[in-house]
DNA sequence: CCGTCAATCTTGTTGAACAATAAGATTCAA
DNA sequence: TTGAATCTTATTGTTCAACAAGATTGACGG
């Protein structure tokens, strides 16, 4: 007997859009019209626009004056930021948290998916399951701020991933990485399981931040190409 | 010549709210009406409703199902989690500065005013600046996420500040341990200015908690006051 | 004194309307 | 054909009015 979440309808709505967003959906830099989505999800387009501010407020959704909102295209800036929220965030929650804390379970589950979609070659589930495993590791601060802005933080960095080809070399290696860093902190190590956090922090993002750049370049190659046929 | 900010309406409105809001004009658990306030300020019921999901993401109102938005009211469990992020950001922001950041340009201005402040014993000025001063430490991580983030967090625990009487206690105190955390940092010592910090921090917490059970026993005892006198 | 029920007010959501802006299409001149 | 100015159209920004749904109040009857 599920009571009725009571929820209010626009955020209801944002996270549904959230879902898409996150499952991909969407792509990055795609315009997002009102009137399409307010028929298509059955609702007013100022409900619609509500969902639109939060989403946006959450850096998932960008706005732009008179010309509508748009799915954020991820930039080197942006990924670079978020890493350093993460090194700041997850290593300390991972450094002085404690072995037997109820998020380990958490973390356990989501190592044990990543594993097992790994098998199946499912990446998409492998990135879900990473991402699960490090909203765990930020539940171990136990601060209900911290874990919301994280998530808001990682759902963000998440639509980086949808602009790269080769999903598996984005998530596949790090399921043993942070199988390790889990056995780590259960052994009672948690410095060392921060310094493998560290360890995976850095190659995460050398390896988004290369992708990107490439990506970067090839668009930057294609807008010239154009301008060029224009030209000429 | 200033250009027209040409912002959208409904996020200009919310500074304007989130302004009120941190200056205490309103109170903490005050209910808003949509009808008062959107004819108050000249704009329409949806353009104030989509202000009001903004403020609510960020922590500062409250939205009930059905009854309205309500300014958030801190709890002890609010201040601690608060706290529990501070440390965390502000710390490791400060533990691996270096000292030549820009941000220490406004860690001095932020000293310097609040000495003023104090001068005049002007304590809400004294507090509004040593919110300036964390929020530069904070600003030394380079991660203008983070920035966001905190300075969300910040305007939440000023609301606390409200429910509570002599502001003196609450603010004065700090402007010194705060300009020995700044000259530790420019001696090249962060990692003393960082225990500084926490020595702050610490403190700074275990008045605002004191201050705000001795507040919640008052009322505590007014209702059980009341539910007393219905029985009777 | 207590619970029930209706009256009333507020919020939740919708739909339509109109101004303002931006992008696309068209026209005209060189 | 090219370039540029203008017009058209579609979309967003904001407001207003309406009604349903839920909550608060107060009156009434037990």
């Amino acid at each position: 007997m599920h009571q009725a979440p009571a929820l209010p309808l626009p955020q209801k709505l944002a996270d549904t859009l959230r879902n898409c967003l996150i499952d991909g959906d969407f792509k990055p830099g795609q315009r997002l019209s009102e009137q399409a989505l307010c028929t298509q999800l059955g609702v007013s387009r100022n409900t619609l626009r509500e969902a639109f501010r939060l989403l946006t407020k959450e850096g998932l959704l960008e706005h732009k004056a008179n010309r509508g909102v748009f799915v954020t295209t991820p930039t080197i800036s942006s990924v670079i930021d978020i890493y350093r929220v993460r090194r700041m965030i997850e290593h300390r929650a991972l450094a002085q948290s404690y072995p037997k804390h109820p998020a380990t379970a958490r973390m356990h589950e989501a190592v044990d998916h990543a594993k097992a979609a790994r098998e199946q070659q499912d990446w998409h589930a492998v990135g879900s399951a990473n991402m699960l495993f490090h909203a765990a590791i930020v539940a171990l601060a136990d601060s209900t701020r911290l874990s919301e802005f994280y998530a808001q933080v990682a759902a963000e960095l998440r639509l980086s991933f949808f602009l790269l080809d080769n999903p598996e070399l984005l998530h596949a290696p790090y399921v043993d990485m942070n199988a390790g860093i889990l056995a780590l902190l259960e052994q009672g190590r948690p410095q060392e399981a921060a310094a493998a956090l560290d360890a995976y922090l850095q190659q995460s993002e050398r390896t988004v931040l290369a992708a990107l750049a490439r990506r970067e370049d090839k668009e930057e190659g294609k807008s010239k190409r154009l301008l060029f046929v224009n030209k000429k």
